[in-house]
DNA sequence: AGGTGCTGGGAAAGCGCATTCCCACTGCAT
DNA sequence: ATGCAGTGGGAATGCGCTTTCCCAGCACCT
């Protein structure tokens, strides 16, 4: 990694290191037009590239925006990813990037790992965790968090706030009313369907996912709805399809008791806390020879990109991942920059979404 | 970003800095136990945390890798980057992405602001392009990583070499045998079906479109079909979108014509450069009211993660991208670590794919 | 006892750059 | 002619850390 330096232009160019870079590296001090290109000439032929180490170093600023995500694969944390990227873009900064599978100790190391690094600002986009046994995580997590802020980093927080952190500023939030639209999807699919609700839930204590299902439930009651039984599985694909499985052998069972019901309307709605998760459950029940909207109704979440070529088309609340990305990193960079977006006091943003019922949840006898 | 520095941990212990470093960031030397201890409780209470940037200024290494992708959000790529991301924790790096179209000034630009961070490492996954207008561009790309490579840095090449860059060592290629595979994909289809072949290309000039399609017409021509008529449009899903559109619009010509052949077999089998494409001309015909497999056959390439849940099952090569980012990454840390991997002479790698059938291109009458 | 080889620790010199301070020089008013 | 602000450039310092070099102290040998 041994590049030309400063120093070599300099010498080159007959003028001292300051000069040199003043005229190479944007300094309020401009010098004189034959000394800028002469410097500019040595530069050029010397191949020289400043080493943003050690401007970092020098004027404490790294240009980094750190990114931490549960799975960069995953089409939810890939598009709010493109988000952030672009407004990194925009601002001449480099994103650096984490996956955490959301353990908090994994996330407080990343955290680390970016304060080390000085980044100017810290994205995180999984969701937080409340479960007793993250507690411990979540409050090492918090605190490495706090000391972030009062170093003077940023950070640009998806969806819920971190449990356990300060009330910094530094902290800013890109709010995602989950519950609100969750809440909004029963009350459109309770309206229309009269079958018993099933949700298919991430593990307790994720706060994204527990929203949704508390919010889901509400709209259910709101409606003058049972509450629905929730399932637990893990975040993802996986999670879903096991779930799936459990749903399957439960719509089996309830045929074997009523075997007249055979070209009934499928006796389930099935929500399940986010679109890869629904997409998971809709590859269980399929294993297992049920069809979705036919034998079972499904919703999911988020309406990721994925979906547009997902059949049958997936009801789902859309939410701008892209967008939020953008907000949740321009949240980061000081009130100077965003004008006219929509942020609060706080330098925080929020977000709306929009129920979008599709073909999954309509069922034409 | 104010945090507390090495000396002052190393005042509050009443050591040398030099000693402070020695214990709290692994040197050769180990000063004594109690001295150790004194001092790692000192960072433990100043919540010390290490200055990257001033490390990497004095060891010259960044422990940085860099990412260039087209787009983040391309399962295709987003799952190399997963492959990446994990290498790049294994042997504690960060990860640095870039997101460039695949324009060739982006990753010029790109790879100057990794050299910038004297990135150990770079890895580029996007297709390089051979077209007459980006010669310019691929030249100055091909200098500024040759430039890097110069200066000691190490760069992972997915699928093809860079053109027009010399032969150093530091660049290492992941060889992927787009044309042999599609060669081999072309040959399956050609002895199961008697259709006019079809291909929907990247534009002319994108090498690993270019190869695959080079391939599947030779493969053709092994099977003694004629060449197959190639429809340009962009490399993703658009592109795949309007290719299918515009051959909607032939298929439909061609039921024109021949008034009693409705229930017959699909005329055409298409086969697309990459998945996503693949997935944007299934929607493209479909939005005009034709089915895969039943009004056309459809097969393409890569078998990205989302083809799991898309119906009808796409006939794909199946290539293990996780693992092509893993190698690319691999290869750049030298030759010490990666012990029993299928490594070349310079340190490259070479993966294969496998020809997978599915459905949609089975015709059942 | 005097020398030898080791050990654990500190002093100091950078790594490449930004920036503050300082100096020489100019053009102008006094 | 003398003083002045203003200008274009250089010397020097420091960002936070690693690392080489050096020195004091010790156990060991002849």
């Amino acid at each position: 990694m041994a590049a030309s330096t400063l120093t070599e232009v300099a010498r080159l160019a007959g003028v001292s290191p300051a000069t040199a870079s003043r005229v190479l590296n944007g300094s309020a001090r401009k010098p004189g037009p034959g000394v800028s290109e002469r410097v500019r000439q040595a530069a050029e032929t010397l191949g020289y590239i400043p080493n943003a180490q050690a401007q970092a170093l020098a004027k404490s600023s790294s240009g980094l925006v750190g990114l931490i995500v549960h799975d960069i694969a995953d089409p939810y944390f890939s598009a709010i990813a493109r988000g952030v990227q672009e407004v990194a873009r925009e601002q001449h900064k480099m994103v650096l990037l984490a996956t955490t599978a959301g353990t908090p100790a994994d996330e407080r190391e990343a955290v680390a790992a970016f304060a080390a690094r000085r980044a100017d600002a810290i994205v995180i986009a999984g969701s937080r965790s409340s479960r007793p046994e993250d507690e411990q995580g979540n409050a090492e997590l918090a605190a490495e968090l706090d000391r972030y802020c009062r170093n003077g980093g940023h950070v640009g927080v998806v969806g819920q706030a971190i449990v356990g952190a300060g009330a910094l500023d530094g902290y800013h939030l890109v709010e995602v009313p989950n519950e609100q639209l969750a809440a909004e999807l029963a009350g459109k699919l309770a309206s229309s369907h009269s079958r018993d609700f099933v949700i298919i839930g991430g593990p307790e204590g994720l706060i994204t996912s527990d929203d949704r299902i508390r919010g889901f439930q509400s709209g259910l009651a709101a409606a003058g709805r049972p509450a629905a039984e929730v399932l637990r599985a893990s975040f993802n694909r996986a999670g879903g399809y096991e779930a799936g499985l459990v749903l399957a052998e439960r719509i089996r069972d309830a045929r074997k008791a009523e075997p007249g019901n055979e070209g009934a309307k499928p006796a389930l709605c099935i929500f399940a806390a986010n679109d890869v998760m629904a997409i998971g459950a809709t590859a269980g029940l399929r294993s297992q020879g049920f069809r979705v909207p036919r034998d079972a109704l499904m919703a999911g979440f988020d309406d990721i990109e994925t979906l547009r070529d997902f059949r049958p088309g997936l009801s789902t609340v859309r939410l701008p991942l892209e967008e939020i990305g953008r907000l949740a990193t321009l949240s980061t960079v000081g009130p100077e920059v965003h004008g006219g977006l929509d942020m609060d006091h706080d330098g925080g943003a929020a977000v709306t979404g929009q129920v979008t019922l599709r073909r999954s949840t309509e069922w034409t006898p």
